[in-house]
DNA sequence: CTTGAATGAGACATGAATGTCTCACATGGG
DNA sequence: CCCATGTGAGACATTCATGTCTCATTCAAG
């Protein structure tokens, strides 16, 4: 008898499938439940015996990339300190798992009759308490929604997630061309008022990357 | 003879089947042919000879998408005056087709291995070329690229026309949110005061790394 | 060695969307 | 009036992903 068999061992394959599908479906969500089978090394078959079919698998999956929402809105203490600084530590824990979250940002519109997981309505809600902080605190701007503002969290992971995988922009500069251009915006903070003006000195100092 | 029914009728009758799959397709991007003809009040046959297809309509609908892109960016004149107000007119020019701007976004991650349309790099170019034309006077700050920047404003547009169809952003905050997330981003640009108040002075180096 | 369980390979049926076809009808021009 | 064109309705075959099934094989425990 298995004592152990079916404790350990299918939660170890189950995992280790779930990152390949994972990995696989981020870049091509359109993959085959052959071709998922394929990515994980096992046989369809097997994989629909862990999984119930296709949206058993994506469900999962959603699961997964919940819990990992979670463990790095725990490890990034949002309540911790000034709330940029939270923000900071939320974007590089994230990162990790940008292009998964870039998946199920997508897989989620055609989910658009059926119900949301609530544990998406949880996260939204603790990220937007984070921005509500900076707001109170006079840190963070306040004509700017916490729900828009978490909102456009996302849309910028997905972004930089999809522009990293394209090549457009280099892997370690992900957390700070996010957190960067989510804090600071684009604008530059002493920006002169008229650029027609005789331009300000071109501060170099930066690392310059464009062609 | 159809001296004219081909040349006219069919054109408008075209127009109007593109105008109403995009609203369809936006909101629904699975939808079937079949439901799209029922959306534009045709039947299946009569879609399916002015698009050979499924994938000629989605070719279709990514023309239209470049071309009020491209018409969108010459309305907002890129090249005059400050590049935040230009970018701001960019964005209020583009706002009405975030939707299917939306949709186009994250139907090309579909196109994996196909070439992309070149309309799409044209426009790229041009937005990015705005964003470099703002470091360059000054205006922007030159840590985050202008690839990046780009793809940065479709993130915005995708999310905030998504935050739009859920009810969770008002439709005429639109274009407020996108840009001034954008341009100014979430953190105040000065100790509390008013938060649409010119920065001035807020010459924090914003160096500061992960704890 | 024997046995049971999990697996891989593959056949098979199902359902859905698509593409193609025919035919009847309406309408507008000659 | 007659004819041509566009259209709607629907049947039909095709393709593809999926879900389910069987069977042989492997592997580890007893």
């Amino acid at each position: 008898m298995s004592h152990m068999g079916y404790g350990c061992l299918m939660a170890v394959d189950r995992d280790h499938v779930l990152r390949s599908a994972a990995a696989l479906l981020t870049r091509k969500s359109t993959a085959t439940m052959d071709e998922v089978a394929k990515a994980a090394g096992i046989s369809r078959a097997t994989l629909h015996r862990q999984f119930a079919g296709r949206d058993a698998l994506v469900r999962a999956l959603e699961a997964l990339g919940i819990a990992e929402c979670e463990a790095a809105l725990e490890a990034a203490r949002p309540d911790d300190g000034p709330a940029g600084d939270a923000v900071r530590r939320l974007v590089a824990r994230i990162e990790p798992h940008a292009p998964l979250l870039a998946f199920l940002y997508s897989e989620n519109q055609l989910f658009e009759g059926e119900e949301l997981n609530e544990g998406w309505t949880r996260i939204d809600e603790r990220i937007a308490a984070l921005f509500r902080r900076g707001q109170s605190s006079g840190e963070f701007r306040i004509d700017l929604t916490p729900a828009w503002l978490t909102e456009a969290l996302y849309g910028l992971l997905a972004s930089g997630a999809w522009a990293v995988a394209e090549g457009r922009v280099a892997p370690r500069d992900f957390t700070h061309m996010v957190t960067e251009l989510l804090l600071g915006g684009v604008r530059r903070p002493d920006a002169p008022a008229h650029p027609d003006t005789p331009a300000r000195r071109t501060d170099d100092r930066e690392r310059r990357a464009d062609a």
